[in-house]
DNA sequence: GCGCATTGCGCAATAG
DNA sequence: TCTATTGCGCAATGCG
């Protein structure tokens, strides 16, 4: 039901340029399954492969293609290391029915990943505001304690005065104020 | 099981099963320049176009293709809006020099973006930790203030008791304890 | 060695 | 229009 309508230009392009390399056609759909189709054209000969391939398509619909040799990123990349080759063929395959599932599953474990990795960022971010509560509630605590203290302290020394003093319970016994409270 | 049959003719391809999705077509090449090449090869009726482009392919060496059609994510995509291709011919020339420098510069700006990005993780996390520390320093704070207060308390309770009792000072002056602290 | 988890990277779409 | 963000797929690599 949908249809696309590509813009390509139809004609048979060349690829002059050398280095060039693969080509891919991806297509998503959409059911459960998986089906796979390849279709592989050596259209010039030497530079240039093309492959369909049908992908379960999950959700997104993009594709990315790397190129066939490793290529060491940045200018410093080492060279392809020649041992890949006997691996499973260069390319490996990425029409390869087990290419797809790879990369299937490795897609799904990235989705995971970045998911697990949002969430405890956020989480972080919660922590933080948690950790900013507690401290304005220890830093009122504080406050009221060294008040009460200052109180305290200020009617022992009082007492501790009078009492040093003469001791006479009877006339300065609670009207010392000379103080408030001071941290 | 899904069947995607796409007839693609030179200029304007159909791809009329449904829930298709998108096609594209990659390359990495490597050179510096950019060449740009098409293939088509309309090999088997019905089933694939493919053109391959040649693009500059700047330090690494892959390529991205998205699918042609901005196809909703999710698999609601919207139909391709007709209006794009207006601007400058659907695919956007990925040959094109200015193609090339913009995505050159978006390149950068992704990577500065996440580079702050991870900057800034890091610095929450840091401050998880300040504010874990501040706390401790305020919760051992407290704690010796409410001993300091227990004890003020019990000394200040027990002089009033003195004085309220007889006002003995010599008897029972340090010997009362009939608490702790509890805060 | 295998399979999932992470991570860096480029492409696009889109927000600002 | 340009940059900043964000989602996504591909690979390379880490890790058990």
């Amino acid at each position: 039901m949908v249809h696309v309508k590509i813009s390509w230009q139809c004609g048979v392009e060349t690829i002059d340029h050398l280095a060039l390399i693969s080509a891919r056609l991806v297509l998503a759909r959409e059911s459960a399954q998986m089906s796979k189709i390849s279709q592989q054209n050596s259209g010039t000969p030497g530079v240039n492969g093309i492959s369909v391939i049908h992908t379960p398509a999950h959700a997104s619909g993009l594709q990315q293609v790397p190129q066939l040799v490793p290529a060491g990123p940045g200018g410093g990349g080492k060279a392809v290391p020649p041992s890949k080759q006997s691996k499973k063929s260069s390319p490996m395959d990425r029409n390869s029915d087990e290419y797809r599932q790879r990369r299937e599953r490795n897609n799904m474990a990235v989705k995971k990943s970045r998911l697990k990795s949002k969430q405890k960022a956020q989480d972080t971010l919660q922590r933080v505001n948690q950790l900013k509560e507690e401290n304005e509630r220890l830093e009122a605590k504080i406050k009221l304690l060294t008040k009460e203290l200052s109180v305290l302290k200020d009617l022992f020394l009082e007492h501790a005065h009078n009492l040093a003093d003469n001791v006479q319970p009877s006339s300065t016994e609670k009207t010392t104020n000379s103080d408030s409270a001071g941290q």
